[in-house]
DNA sequence: TACTTCCTGCGAGCCCTTTGCAAGAGAATG
DNA sequence: CATTCTCTTGCAAAGGGCTCGCAGGAAGTA
């Protein structure tokens, strides 16, 4: 899952726990630095949680990974190459859904026609109910 | 600006606390519980950082403030009746600009009726680069 | 193998926010 | 007004999440 060269490509050294931090955001989806580390030491155990904070901030850097604001504070982790999609964060369950990226094409355009603002789809969360809370609340 | 009557009608004690704090958000349009707190101070010092919190929280709950997530953890509280636009963050220099709710309309009908998601507008944040950031970076 | 540089673990520290507690102040009542 | 009940406040401490400095250790290079 991970190539070596992967990551000395972009200038990084190869240990143990950068890769393991690489494959963890990989294997989860969606990862709080928190989650990460726990994922990481469910295997390796003694890693350090500021470790895991750099290696998030490194992979970052050289665009391997990325991160989205759910909403609480916290940054939520994500590979480079899965962030396809749109958040949909419920604001009651707390539920977070997807949705494609061109659900946002119009609106995107139109803050850039509109405004010149180029909106980056993949750093935004859309807040609100999702169908079964909303369902509950109307009834 | 402040009727007494907004926050008895509410079930609230009307403290002066509670009116500074207020009246601050409504002055200062987006406003973190730091700045609510230093607006407040400038006219009456002393009052307390945690109040500033528990009053915006207390406000939040009676409908009369509303936050949102502007991406860096912070909220940002707004006064209910002006939260009438979307908050497009440039991810570059930071800055804060504004954009009608209806510029959204289309997107939130997609998600309403591809995925039953009701979009909560005046909560969520647009992230990307501002019409001058994108400006310096095309250069 | 020897060396340079980057990374790691650890601990301390920081920022923002929340909480417990005792004193103080609103507001309803007599 | 005085009394009483309850909500609020200020203060200080604590919590969560993240960053930083440091010294030892490991990756990569020749």
């Amino acid at each position: 899952m991970i190539k070596p060269n992967e990551l000395r490509e972009k200038g990084l050294r190869l240990t143990p726990q950068r890769e393991l931090v690489l494959q963890a955001v990989r294997q989860l989806g969606h990862a709080t630095p928190e989650e990460v580390a726990e994922k990481v030491r469910s295997t390796h155990p003694g890693i350090n949680l500021s470790t895991v904070y750099r290696n998030l901030e490194t992979l970052e850097n050289v665009g391997l990974v990325l991160h989205t604001h759910l909403g609480h504070g916290g940054a939520t982790y994500h590979a480079a190459e899965e962030l396809t999609h749109l958040h949909l964060v419920c604001s009651d369950c707390g539920d977070i859904g997807d949705a494609p990226i061109e659900s946002a094409a119009n609106f995107v355009n139109t803050l850039s026609d509109d405004y010149g603002f180029k909106t980056d789809v993949t750093h935004f969360a859309v807040y609100g109910l999702c169908s079964k809370c909303a369902a509950k609340a109307g009834k």
